[in-house]
DNA sequence: TCCATAATTCCATAATATTAAAAATGTCGT
DNA sequence: ACGACATTTTTAATATTATGGAATTATGGA
């Protein structure tokens, strides 16, 4: 992954409404939920939310399938996968204890 | 963290020159890199460099430290470990194959 | 104090993103 | 084919962010 790719996915998900549509998705899973319950769910208007739902796809962050008259949308797993393996190995490789599930014990100073 | 603090963060990351300073950093760890330094490793105009030193101390990514006429810059581990965490672990407890280190061999479907 | 260096603030401009109403499109049941 | 519903496209106003030149502030040495 080069930079420009990870700047689109992080810039898809600096932004309130698309954090929280990623957020309702993961726990969704490979099910996914229709554009109108996430509408509901978030109250974003549709067009508005249509917007955004394009943007994270363009991202490569969520995939979207017709069912019916709805249209489902899901995580897509691979590339939130690439974004995540390239802000924890490419960065933070070499330094664990910036990203290593502990969040570092022992950089807690004065902090108690 | 709340919402508003990881799209805080996000956005301060979803820059390219920002990104590209972040990279930069965290090999540097604790030591930093003087402004001037930075500046000139990615050809960025001081006014503009500035800029985004801001946006990114704003977000809690980086600290500063004045050294004689040098300001240095360094990686805030805690806040880099608090948004990972809050991606890592919020969003994607329950769903470990979206960002456990192995990126789900089995997700791989007909992509060879 | 005066100078050179390092970085920041101020400011105007340009570029980009967000929002949502209105109109259009696609889909199903009848 | 029609009507009801779900979503998208179009469009335009509004807000936010990025850029860099010029002036300013802070620091240390002579």
């Amino acid at each position: 992954m080069e930079v420009k790719t990870a700047v689109t996915a992080l810039a898809a998900l600096a932004q309130e409404s698309r954090l929280s549509i990623f957020r309702l998705l993961v726990p969704a899973g490979r099910v996914g939920m229709p554009a109108g319950e996430i509408a509901e769910a978030l109250d974003i208007p549709p067009a508005t939310l249509t917007f955004h739902l394009k943007e994270l796809t363009y991202a490569g962050l969520i995939d979207s399938q017709r069912e019916g008259r709805s249209i489902r949308y899901s995580i897509r797993e691979e590339g939130v996968c690439e974004l995540f393996t390239y802000l924890l190995l490419d960065c933070c490789n070499g330094q664990p204890e910036l990203c290593g599930g502990s969040c570092g014990p022992k950089n807690r100073r004065g902090k108690r």
